[in-house]
Order: C-alpha cells, then sequence, then structure tokens
DNA sequence: ACGCACCTATCTATCGTCCGATAGGTAACT
DNA sequence: AGTTACCTATCGGACGATAGATAGGTGCGT
C-alpha cells in the first residue's frame, strides 16, 4: 500500500457534531448566539460544555458551518430551479417556492444566515456577504430577464428583489408545519406574491404543483 | 402649595439619558444587545460604566423604552393615516409610507423592535408583542376593508400583511441617504409594492406625494 | 489468543477574562 | 444645602476555552 491513508468503513460522517450542531441551531435560533452559551448547548445533549471541543474548534465555527452550508443549500436550489426552467416567471416562482421551503422545513437554520451575520468573525463574516451577493444576482438576473421580455413589469429591480427576498425569509419566522396553511398552500401563495411584485402574471395551481413537490423533495433530500 | 410635586422648569427631557440610549442604539443595531456591553455605551459619550446607572436602571430598559418608544412612534404613524385617509388603498398606501420612513430615518431604533424583542424580559418582552399585534392589526383591518370594497383583490389576508411590513422593515437595514434612491422614491415604491402586493392599483405619483411629505413631517418632528 | 497501539467520546478541574451591577465618594452647579 | 452627574473600586458570577485523565472500543502483529 502506497501514498494516503485509507479511509476504509466510511467514517461516521460526524454524526455527534451534526447533533451538536442541531442542537445549537435551536438555541441560536430562540435565544440569539450571543445569548446562548455552549453549557446549554451541551446540556441539550446530556454533555460536558468541554466535550463540545472534541466535536468543534469553538462556538463560532458551529455557526459558520450552519450558515455556510445552508446558503449553499439554498443557492444549489436555485441554480437547480434555473437549470430546469427556461422562463423568467416560472423561475422566480420556482426560487421563491424553493426558498420558502427551505425556511419552512428548516427554519432554525435557514434563519441564522439573515440575522446572525455579524455575530461571525470578519473572515467568515465576509464570506458569507460573498454567497448572499451570489444568490441575490441569481434573482436579479431572472427579474431583469423577465423584464427584458415584457414578462414582467418591474418598478425598480433592487428593491424588487429585497423586497421578495425578505417576505421568503419572514416565512421561517411565523410558518408552523400544523398551522393554518399546509406548506404547499404557503409557498404557492408566496410565489404568486413575488410575480405580482414583479409586475408579472400568476401562475396556475397547475403549473405551481410541481414546483413545490419539486421545492420539497430537494430540500428534503439534502445531505 | 398643595398636592403633588411641581414641575416649574419643565426638566432637562433627561437629555443625557437620551444620548445614552441613541448610543446603545447604535451599537445594538451593529453588534447585536447581547453583544453591546455597558462599557462600550459608555465609552461612545466619554464617561465610565457604572455612571450609566445614574441615567437608567438596568441595560434592559435602556433596550425596552427603545422597543416601547419606536412601536409607538409606529403605531400613531399608522393611526395619523387611518384619521386623514378613509380609502383603503390611500391607507395602505400612507401606513406603508410611514413605515418605510421611520425606518429609514432612525434605522437604529426601529430595527430593533423586530430583531430583538428575544432579550426582552418576559414581561417586556410580552408587552412588546402586544404592541406589534395591535400595528398588525391595523393593517389587517385595511386590507380586510379594502378587499371588501373590491379595491383589492387578496390573496390571504394575512400573509399579505407579513409580507407587506416583512419588505417595509427591510428598509432599514439596507437604506442610505446618500444610496441611488431619494428616500421619496423608496417610500413610493414600496407603497406602490404594497399595493400591487395587496392586489390594488397603483397611485399616480401626485397622490403619492403629499403621503411622503407627511410621514417625513410626522417622524422627524416625532418627540 | 494475546498484547500493545491507537482512537473515540467523554469526564473533572481550572484558567483568565469580562460582564452587569452596586457602594460610596466628589466636584460643580443651583 | 441640595442636586446633578460623574468618579473609583469592587463584587459575585458566568463565560469560552484548555489541560489532562479515563473508560471503552478497534485493529493489527505475532
Amino acid at each position: 500500500m502506497s501514498g494516503r491513508a485509507t479511509v476504509p468503513t466510511r467514517p461516521p460522517e460526524r454524526a455527534r457534531a451534526r447533533e451538536l450542531q442541531r442542537a445549537a441551531a435551536e438555541l441560536f435560533f430562540t435565544k440569539g448566539y450571543e445569548a446562548t452559551t455552549l453549557r446549554e448547548i451541551a446540556r441539550a445533549l446530556g454533555i460536558k460544555s468541554a466535550s463540545i471541543y472534541y466535536h468543534w474548534d469553538s462556538k463560532e465555527t458551529i455557526l459558520f458551518d450552519l450558515i455556510r452550508s445552508t446558503m449553499e443549500q439554498l443557492t444549489a436550489g436555485a441554480r437547480s430551479v434555473l437549470e430546469r426552467e427556461p422562463a423568467a416567471d416560472r423561475r422566480l416562482a420556482g426560487i421563491v417556492v424553493h426558498h420558502v421551503v427551505l425556511h419552512a422545513l428548516r427554519p432554525k437554520e435557514a434563519t441564522l444566515g439573515d440575522t446572525e451575520l455579524r455575530s461571525l468573525t470578519r473572515a467568515h463574516a465576509r464570506a458569507a456577504m460573498r454567497m448572499r451577493d451570489e444568490y441575490e444576482s441569481l434573482l436579479l438576473g431572472v427579474l431583469e430577464d423577465g423584464a427584458r421580455r415584457d414578462l414582467f413589469d418591474v418598478l425598480d429591480v433592487k428593491l424588487t428583489a429585497y423586497a421578495v427576498i425578505s417576505q421568503c425569509t419572514n416565512v421561517g419566522i411565523w410558518y408552523r408545519p400544523d398551522g393554518r396553511l399546509s406548506l404547499d398552500e404557503v409557498a404557492a401563495v408566496h410565489a404568486n406574491l413575488a410575480l405580482r411584485t414583479a409586475g408579472g402574471r400568476e401562475l396556475a395551481a397547475s403549473a405551481m404543483t410541481p414546483l413545490v413537490a419539486d421545492a420539497k423533495a430537494f430540500h428534503e433530500a439534502w445531505r
């Protein structure tokens, strides 16, 4: 045998580290990053705070890894829509549906990217902002394309993008699985709200259903 | 002289306490409440942290008073619109303009009511949520009224209200006085975005101008 | 089959630092 | 004399992080 060390039994994917991260996400979401202590995170799994350092280098690393991975998931969802849908109106609807579905399925993780960037170290914050700008530019591209082809009547491209993103992100704060509306309904309504915001025509329910089904499958299967 | 103590010379309105509060708002907005220390707040005014306790009972009181007063200002703005405008579409536009103007003029103070409620004590948090619900119900009333009179074509009243509020609140995060668009433009665009969201017809610039002027005067004159 | 090396996942104990808050004093102004 | 607005000094506690120990498991050479 030559070369690098073998990885024989397929390592456990850091399962315990992920459990800790999930508990941390829950606490970061409800109490805020700064107000959450390592002792609380440890207590959620029944271990001592010092044991966290076997799995993670620092408290901030737990947060950054959460933010990075959900931002990657968000961008990957949008890209998958762009690959499959050529028309700007269906692209906008698809991106919105993905955004809403992710924030509804994983609110605790997904919301951190919008509320806790300021708690990151400078380098990590810059990396997160780059990812956010990249996602934003995908949406801006769709709006510009739709306006150029007269599918949309956009008041202002940037303001429209900000408005759409903020109302979709907001879903993560109030959505409950046992609430008045199903996830399918919430996602479909927001897609049509976004189309209204962009000055486009709403999609029929028959066009919306596959978009929502796709987004749910995409984000449930992630990782 | 009988009865309660006199208030003769019109007291100094706690000017120094307000200065401290303004410095605190700046830091709470950029770093977050938990990450901000009393020593930093004091340093901003060139005094020692212990001196803060001459003006304020606790760190949390500074925050709650900020949240309470801006929420009162927000609700008062909306009520002043309802008193002056009878039509639902102009009411919606007026409320949105007020919301946007307040968040653009005082972003540091106004944003705290949406991001730092979780840092309040239970009693204060409940009080803040009551005020938020009261404001929300004003907007819900306008949307329902407009839908009943066929001025609006609302997809879902609650989701529409949440969407409108979130996109207006979001302005406080990115708006800059020296940015691409003037405050008048930003406010007018958001009013029309809200009308689109509610399924109503946009207002002409001539109808928008006095609404914006009124909101600016209202919030600049506050206190 | 046994023994040694190493890994995993936790523990106890503790470090230096910083936090919000309090007590008591003081200079300047009214 | 009283009030205002600060100061110095300090408290108890909690924080993130580190050091070092340990029990149990895995794998491999002999």
